[in-house]
DNA sequence: TTTATTTACGAAACCGCTTTCGTTAGAAAT
DNA sequence: ATTTCTAACGAAAGCGGTTTCGTAAATAAA
């Protein structure tokens, strides 16, 4: 109810407006005692600035977005809690925008970004994203863009990421030594290039493990339960089921151990798994879950950094470079000893 | 880069700048080929409002505060996209600021709010939150504010709730029936009404069946992994140890699982659980958890609801008033059949 | 003492859009 | 034909700060 401005405070005190903008700002050219008065009387006011006023004065809002597809994901969640870890430290907000992997709220979100309302934006891509000028948009409109995890190699920024080929590679080798011959490999997209340089990955270690790679063990997955779940069911009941399974992200272990259950396979006796998971709950579940664990907080918190630091540069323009993390592969009981 | 602005429309179409912010805004004092010609224009150039300046004008910025302790946390999580579910499709946006469970970040973060920022907010409270000030400095500036989940009494707007009392008498109820006389109560706070509303469930589940309530049986976590983790050590070593367990929220099932698997202790055999939780892994854990499940989706849509709602009135002061949604018991493994 | 600097503050333009309040020309009413 | 509306648009005053620039007084330098 009572708004109090910074106009009302100068009347108070007999200034004038842009003294106590000054002192509100520690300006230099303002004398110790006066910002002394102005700051009391402010307190004692309860005086808050308008963020939209001084946003649109100095044309920054000190606020940076995190574009995910979900929230509803460790992965992500992690994420969030290392972006904000710097930001807070940094002094800047940050405002989450779910695209729920659709290509189109992606759109429109970014579209948004234009007005100014953001000075920087964290983005990890939707599983639907094919093109590309959105982001480019808004980068030519002087707002900073570093994607994370999930990153298009169409567009120049910077770009943090994990070691998806390699650990992939890994967790393939891994299943083979523990002598599976037949590893499926769940995708739940066909155009990110996270999934498909673990995709990558995965192949090679076949290939160079002399084993077949076929189309046939590579299920993309849609983003459905229902269907997703039908899907694999179909696939685990064949005669000559896999013996193995790499799951390309967290979500897709749920299907895969229910189905596991409703068809009596044992975990791992008559299948192994290994997912990218970063649940916390791997330990305990039945069985424990073999899984390579991306650093989410790390990723984040990097990718904050990055964006943060050009922001306060007088050159907010981002030379193109990648960053890469390191996930770990930790082995559990969904893979033999 | 190429920063333009609605004077720079008018000026390009010989109209007055007052002129294009009415077409654009679709006013009636408006000529339909006026109109036409001014869109057309500001789609061909790629004109995007100033957010800022909007905002200042109009006095409201179209977006809402999510204000939760943690989002690593699949209930808080489910929250967000029940709130984003009717934020989206009523305009507006939502900006998630984590509490980190501190009263401190929790005070700075609303005292933001007070610069116009937002134009409501939802919250759940953290576990430190013993004074209230905050709250009603901003109700008290006109910004409307509604709690959920974690709700305190001592403020009155509007809150959404669940019937925690109940579904805990109910959660103990049935690890009595199911031959339990020694009950564990895991509470993480002794502040919170949900923690406390849930412990009172709990304890007269065990009057009315006439197991003697003990503060001994009764521990309170305190949010840090290792020392919850001894504590809880502890207790399940004593002699006279527990042989049903009830799990005030859900992050508490770790160091549960943990304890009991270092133990030996069979879950349900030597000690049945429950767990508030929203897990979507429940099923596959070791055993299956039973959980009270609470409604978070639908606590978040209708939190938002409400707050929207008051948004769009003239009178944006909302009468306190109370809803509950129920949350269910799941029964699974983790108790006896 | 005179001149050159600082120091401390105010006037006013500006940020980019909204909104109120004319104003004018043409349509409708009398 | 005169008056009254109405429709369509512009001028200008905000919105609540920030920032540039000017200036008077105080201090330092010459």
């Amino acid at each position: 109810m009572n708004k109090i401005s910074i106009k009302m405070l100068a009347n108070e005190l007999g200034l004038s407006i842009s003294t106590v903008s000054k002192a509100i700002s520690d300006s230099h050219e303002i004398s110790a005692t006066t910002k002394q008065k102005v700051k009391v009387l402010a307190e004692k006011l309860n005086y808050v600035p308008n963020h939209f006023a001084s946003s649109l004065g100095k044309r920054k809002s000190k606020t940076i977005a995190v574009v995910i597809p979900e929230v509803v994901d460790s992965f992500f969640a992690l994420a969030i809690n290392g972006i904000e870890s710097i930001a807070q430290k940094k002094g800047y907000h940050v405002s989450v925008y779910l695209t729920h992997e659709s290509l189109e709220k992606e759109k429109m979100i970014l579209k948004d970004f234009e007005s100014g309302r953001v000075d920087g934006v964290l983005i990890s891509i939707s599983r639907e994203t094919t093109c590309f000028n959105h982001f480019q948009n808004i980068i030519n409109k002087g707002v900073p863009l570093v994607f994370f995890d999930r990153v298009p190699d169409e567009v120049d920024t910077f770009k943090i990421i994990t070691n998806d080929y390699e650990i992939a590679y890994e967790a393939t080798q891994q299943l083979i030594m523990k002598d599976c011959s037949k590893i499926l490999f769940l995708s739940f997209s066909n155009i990110l290039s996270i999934t498909n340089n673990r995709l990558e990955g995965y192949k090679n270690a076949l290939l160079d493990y002399k084993l077949k790679v076929s189309e046939k063990n590579i299920l993309y997955f849609n983003n459905e339960l229902k269907s997703d779940y039908l899907l694999l069911k179909k696939e685990l009941k064949s005669p000559k089921r896999p013996d193995g399974i790499l799951a390309s992200v967290g979500k897709l272990t749920i299907p895969v151990y229910q189905v596991c259950e409703e068809l009596k396979l044992n975990i791992p006796g008559d299948i192994q798994v290994i997912s990218f998971s970063n649940l916390d709950m791997a330990d305990f579940l039945n069985p424990p879950l073999s899984t390579v664990e991306q650093p989410a907080f790390e990723l984040g918190r990097k990718a904050a950094s990055i964006l943060v630091d050009t922001l306060e540069k007088k050159t907010k323009h981002l030379q193109p470079e990648e960053i890469v993390i390191n996930s770990t592969l930790v082995l559990r009981r969904s893979t033999k000893l």
